[in-house]
DNA sequence: GCCGTTTTCGGCCCGACTGTTTTCAGTCG
């Protein structure tokens, strides 16, 4: 799968077509490498089977673009980007992360100043060399560095499961200073929106919204930028103001009236290419949409603005969840009322990828399953680690059986139905970590990679394909691998591996760890083409962490899944007959 | 550079905030 590298050679000619100032051209590019990211089909495959003509087909792709990545698939360059290269400062990608330094006040620094890096930049401030440029001045070079600083302490962007505890917290905080301060303002209208709504795996910043009259509005603010936890205020106006938290995460407020809260929660939440698809569709219908309404062009009347379904429904489309707004085809869908009846985290009967104690699990086999009893589930699979994870305490034989027992013990004391399961190995030789005998007793199999990583591709595709083709394996755990921000998934043919687990029934788990997230949603779109059947489980290390469900629903929604294509939202008797079944 | 049931040429999303400006450019989302 090479889309996400043509769609970063398409990005990064972009930038630099922009720090020259060439008009509409970096938009034309990125554009097309944004629906190259999303397109859900191995752009390499595409070139193999249609050529460029095919390659024209992809919406923002034209003849030259299509020359391009032709050229760059056959040669592993294009000779014009190449050229390009050396038309902007070395340090340009970096420098375009500053807040505050877009390619107009580069390009300055560039020519006057001879800045072509960070540590320049820094230099150039530090000397107070800024402040005496035409267009910039004192406040300029301040914002700079403060925006340096930013930058440098935390540049990437944070995991979906820390920021929405952030997000929780602050809006519970804001709440209650608001409810102290007026009581003219609808507290439930306080969330967040961005791509925390969309529940995308990480987020660059958190956005809230709040719905308020004009005169109330800035009461609002003033809560806002005064919360306990707020660090530095970097701008506050009566709409929008933006903070930075003491632990680093940046955070936007915006105030709206009543009747344009529809439309705020609906621009706010995004994503960018959603909306400019949406505004496209309103300019061809003589309307005109923004984030207070939606306005008839010619007289300015509003016919929509208060809630996000009216101005769906009057641009004539179905409403669309935020999870899917990425500009991936869910706007045709909704076009023709098509969308999919996304999987709700409450269709979720069962967990089926839980530890204990007995290996790297902090809980006890009956904490664990109490807790799920408690959570309503139906059933619950207990899958500690085998033989070989001498790191996580993975089970013996004799381990194994003696928790076999205990289990026995417990399923009289509870009404959750307990799966006797392991998480087994996939060793390097795609044998499985137990032998047949062990493994056809068991009720649930999980395979998964825990050692070489590094194994070059090919290897690693026959590794896990064979891995696929054993009767006792039901389901490929975190089948990437990848940690994210630490560890990055290791090379492997998707292809191969989906018509692997599609030819032989397996499953592919949708891992819920914040810090996994494995697969991601762009590889549950494409496994689903397969006609793949997924579970979403929690690999839960403890007890509190069987809460982590919600992190891998939101990721099977941004994959478009619906409950059918989840086993553990069937009944405990459907899916035992799906666990039988492979194991035929 | 791309695109078109109002266009094959002339458009290309829209508005807020800031700073350096006396009316606007740059940046951001």
């Amino acid at each position: 799968m090479r889309n996400r590298e043509v769609a970063e050679l398409l990005y990064e000619a972009a930038d630099i077509l922009e720090y020259q100032q060439v008009e509409w051209k970096p938009r034309a590019y990125r554009r097309a490498a944004q629906m190259i990211e999303n397109l859900g089909e191995d752009i390499e495959n595409i070139y193999a089977r249609e050529g460029k003509a095919g390659l024209i087909k992809i919406p923002g792709v034209g003849k030259s673009i299509a020359d391009h990545i032709a050229e760059y698939l056959e040669t592993g360059k294009v000779e014009k980007f190449e050229k390009l290269k050396g038309k902007a400062p070395s340090g340009a990608a970096e420098l375009m992360e500053i807040r505050g330094l877009g390619a107009k006040k580069m390009k300055k620094l560039a020519d006057t100043l001879g800045i072509r890096t960070l540590s320049d930049l820094k230099n150039a401030i530090a000397a107070h060399r800024l402040r005496r440029l035409e267009g910039f001045g004192e406040k300029t070079e301040e914002n700079l560095a403060k925006a340096i600083e930013q930058y440098e302490k935390s540049h990437s962007r944070i995991a979906l499961g820390k920021a929405l505890p952030i997000a929780d917290e602050i809006i519970f905080t804001l709440k209650a200073r608001c409810k102290d301060t007026t009581s003219k303002v609808d507290l439930s209208k306080i969330i967040y929106t961005g791509s925390l709504r969309r529940l995308k795996e990480t987020i660059g910043d958190i956005d809230i919204l709040a719905e308020a009259e004009k005169g109330e509005a800035l009461k609002v603010m003033n809560c806002f930028v005064s919360l306990p936890d707020v660090d530095q205020v970097i701008l506050k106006g009566s709409t929008k103001s933006s903070v930075i938290l003491k632990e680093g995460t940046a955070i936007d407020l915006r105030v709206v009236p009543p009747e344009s809260y529809g439309a705020a929660l609906q621009y706010f939440t995004g994503s960018k290419e959603h909306n400019i698809e949406l505004r496209n569709i309103a300019i061809k219908k003589g309307y005109k949409l923004s984030e207070y309404g939606l306005y008839i062009k010619e007289s300015g009347k509003q016919i929509a603005g208060s809630s996000e379904e009216e101005i769906y429904k009057a641009l004539g489309l179905a409403y669309i969840p935020p999870e899917l707004r990425e500009n991936r085809g869910e706007i045709k869908a909704a076009a023709k009322n098509a969308l999919p009846k996304l999987i709700e985290q409450s269709d979720l009967r069962g967990d089926l990828h839980v530890h204990t104690n007995y290996s790297e699990g902090k809980d006890s086999l009956k904490t664990m399953i109490e807790r799920a009893e408690a959570l309503g589930y139906e059933y619950i699979a207990i899958t500690d680690h085998s033989r070989s994870q001498k790191i996580a305490r993975g089970l013996e034989i004799e381990k194994l059986k003696a928790q076999w027992k205990e289990i026995d013990k417990l399923s009289k004391c509870f009404r959750i139905k307990i799966l006797k399961g392991s998480e087994v190995d996939i060793l390097k030789d795609g044998t499985l970590d137990f032998p047949d005998e062990i493994l056809k007793e068991l009720d649930i199999v999980l395979g998964s990679i825990h050692s070489g990583f590094a194994l070059p591709e090919k290897e690693m595709t026959e590794r896990i394909v064979t891995a696929l083709e054993n009767r006792y394996l039901d389901i490929l755990a975190h089948p990437s691998g990848r940690l994210l921000g630490k560890r990055e998934p290791y090379a492997v043919n998707y292809e191969r591996v989906f018509e692997a687990a599609a030819a032989n029934g397996k499953l592919i788990e949708i891992n819920s760890q914040p810090s996994r997230l494995d697969l991601n949603d762009e590889l549950i779109l494409r496994a689903k083409t397969f006609g793949i059947k997924f579970c979403i489980s929690t690999d839960s290390h403890s007890a509190a962490d069987l809460t982590f469900m919600r992190y891998g629903v939101g990721q099977a929604r941004r994959g478009w899944l619906e409950k059918e294509d989840v086993v553990n939202t069937y009944p405990y008797t459907r899916l035992k007959e799906v666990l039988k079944k492979l194991k035929e």
